[in-house]
DNA sequence: ACCTGAACACCGTTCAAGT
DNA sequence: ACCTGAACACCGTTCAAGT
């Protein structure tokens, strides 16, 4: 082991040939209009490929073939970027939506709804936390349903199918937290899980936290462990609608 | 105060303490130990304070009277700090709640467990959305509720109430879910909100945000605004306990 | 034993300058 | 009009060196 090598191993396996841009080659140059929907699109991609924190200015921007000081002429910082990536998911949400009168009852309107919403946060687990927990815009909108277009859409369906203003309210605060509490525990439970251990000398052990003093969560462990998400929301999604349906009186 | 003596004491052992201790620094006392569980104490109160992404090593080095390097011989980086700070609100929790016979019924129980989760929320706003979100350590476990000790404590209480082992795995995620939405979003509604504007020249203005293009958003916006966090979450639960009794046959 | 100085490889952001 | 070089004020982290 350790020789007295001096250099310095650091953990990270970044540097891997990314660069297929930039010019070179190419007689065209192709140079992108680099405008901000681009950007945006850009940033999105890379979020979901490798994770919110590393974003970076100068990253993307090298992704896009620009220097990073080009993106501030579309983009005002580092924190109206991740606004702007939540917007774009945002907008994804509100295009997959169908239309309220396309149902044949409210339980599948609202059915379809959640579903909708539910793919936009497993299509882009990485970025549902940062559609969850961004400062709304305006204070009565609610993550992870936090875009004006979508909430407008979601009162016109409630309207459609007869509910009536206070009932719409109180569907639209029970939604919010159904999906973000049943959303975000599947974005969290999806992602990679601690990266521990660097050095190479065990590899075993880990996966027993030696729960010989929690005889009870040691015994339930494995029924903990299955999880069944589809099911889990399925069901809790069919509750909220019963319970929806049993105060219209 | 002292000081007969003329000229610089070199030397000696220096236990001035004088210096730079920079703000808020307790003025008093010399150098503190220095320990993990002082470190981490200090980073939960500084992320209470300034949020998460304004701590940094070097800024919480300087909160305790040291250079940044001086914390990486007790925390191996800033992610397990940051573990550390999760940790330490977990075991706030873990000491905050009572033990399970001292209540009526399982559903006293229940309350008084689903009213000290609250409690932590509430008290950390800052902190919770990192409980709620951090990759938990064993892939079992569920955010908020992701301490081992925690976990063993709640399904040792609805033993002694007389639910079974599959019932409570099932009330434990649906207290999972049921726990994240609500505190989530009433953090995520705590706090400050985007802060545009540096312009110092109005104030009104704003709260308008151009809703004409979204008539029924706008009608029902006295109603969104008007938030009620503790009925909403007194009722939710009350019905989670609900239907778990429903369930109990 | 515990802490710091100095250094390295990064950051976000600004601004004058290039084309 | 759009982009870059250079610079500034920060970061996390390592390591040899101080006490």
């Amino acid at each position: 082991m350790g020789s007295g090598n001096a250099g310095p191993q650091n953990g990270q396996s970044l540097q891997h040939g990314v660069g297929l841009q930039t010019s070179t080659g190419r007689g065209g140059t192709a140079r992108r209009p680099l405008d901000r929907k681009t950007i945006l699109h850009e940033a999105v991609r890379f979020i979901d490929e490798n994770g919110r924190d590393k974003l970076t200015m100068r990253r993307l921007g090298s992704e896009l073939g620009v220097e990073a000081m080009a993106l501030y002429r579309y983009v005002p910082g580092r924190e109206q970027l991740l606004d702007g990536v939540v917007e774009v998911v945002m907008k994804e949400l509100n295009d997959s939506s169908g239309a309220a009168d396309t149902f044949d009852s409210w339980q599948e309107y609202l059915q379809q709804i959640a579903h909708a919403v539910r793919g936009m946060a497993t299509a882009h687990p990485k970025i549902f936390p940062l559609v969850a927990s961004r400062p709304p815009a305006a204070p009565w909108l609610r993550p992870p349903l936090r875009s004006l277009q979508w909430v407008e859409s979601f009162l016109e369906g409630l309207d459609y199918y007869g509910f009536g203003k206070d009932a719409s309210v109180v569907i639209y605060r029970a939604f919010s937290t159904f999906l973000l509490g049943h959303l975000l525990l599947e974005s969290a439970m999806s992602l990679p899980g601690t990266p521990e251990m660097g050095a190479e000398d065990d590899i075993e052990v880990y996966e027993t936290n030696d729960l010989t003093a929690y005889p009870r969560t040691l015994e339930l462990k494995p029924q903990l462990a299955r999880e069944e998400f589809d099911e889990e929301f399925e069901d809790a999604l069919e509750d909220l609608i019963d319970r929806i349906a049993l105060s219209r009186t």
